[in-house]
DNA sequence: CGATATTTGATATGGTCCATAACAATTATC
DNA sequence: GATAATTGTTATGGACCATATCAAATATCG
């Protein structure tokens, strides 16, 4: 629903703040009024959303991982072995827009494709012990300055019913 | 992170689903483990919203309205006799990208800009006959189609729950 | 066995959305 | 009245998503 990633640069400068209001009883023109917006699900999801990721983002400069790289290290550490294929489908990445993705990861010597030696097509991926180590620091940067973040916002007992409902959407919807 | 739009498409052809399954102590190689990654706010949060939208889509058909699209509809229909920037500022859409999506709304006769008198730089939006006529049907069509899908899904105490911690989330984080 | 179909990784390509720079017309500022 | 700022617009590039297609390798089946 719309909603770009753009910071709302305020057009004041930091010497005449006072220079947007007005004098008397005149119309305020600023505040557009949301309405039935706010209680848009969809809406609500992509602000939140866009949100999020810019915040993992921020979290992960020293080690240039995006989201969609982060969940590739996650689920190739967890799964050992898997190819291209199954590791991208999983993910819900197309085949096709996964080679620049892994090419990428490799070329930092993040992960590794090995040719497999039952099945000579496929690609099995592992990661580098690079990749560990550099996984194994975003672990610890998404949980101290991101999850704990959100915990912060809402508490823990609303952070995980939060989560279920998100899943139960993704899976159930 | 990740997580595209794609169908699933099972390879299983409908005549032999049973070749997929091992004989006997077989290693089966179906299903990854998703791991940690379950627990990431960000992944499960682009995954519903992935799934929501394509409701949204769907439920829209036939009134050919993107999220997008309806946002704008919305949020002109509450707020009459703004401009392009305030609109569009409001629902983080940068100006030049405003321009095509405004194209495409008038030339359906769905909005109109019209040049202010008080300052001919600007475009008052307005919508058409129309336009009210067309997003109230689409309202009618998101309560019972779309949102009351959600009341089902998680009941209705839940789902204001979530709407409240995601707009938490979209507004203070 | 051998012809045909399928799978895997890859390339090419097009679409959509997002972001920045630049411009003409108009208005605000000094 | 000269200069700066704003509005809508165009042009353009990047990121992400989706489809078609290909060669190599494998599976399938006559």
């Amino acid at each position: 629903m719309t909603v770009s990633k753009t910071a709302e640069k305020s057009s004041e400068k930091p010497g005449d703040a006072a220079k947007g209001r007005k004098d008397a009883a005149e119309a305020q023109p600023e505040a557009l009024q949301l309405g039935e917006l706010s209680e848009q699900l969809g809406y609500v999801l992509k602000r939140a959303q866009l949100k999020v990721f810019e915040n993992f983002l921020r979290c992960m400069a020293s080690l240039q991982l995006t989201p969609a790289q982060f969940s590739v290290l996650l689920l190739v550490e967890k799964n050992p072995g898997r190819n291209q294929t199954e590791i991208a489908s999983t993910l819900g990445i197309l085949r096709p827009n996964f080679v620049a993705l892994l090419d990428n990861l490799e070329s930092r010597d993040l992960c590794a494709r090995i040719r497999s030696t039952n099945d000579r097509r496929s690609h099995i991926l592992v990661l580098t012990d690079k990749g560990k180590a550099v996984l194994a620091r975003a672990k610890k940067l998404v949980a101290t300055k991101h999850e704990a973040r959100l915990n912060e916002l809402l508490g823990q007992a609303n952070r995980e019913a939060l989560l279920g409902m998100l899943a139960k959407i993704a899976n159930e919807f």
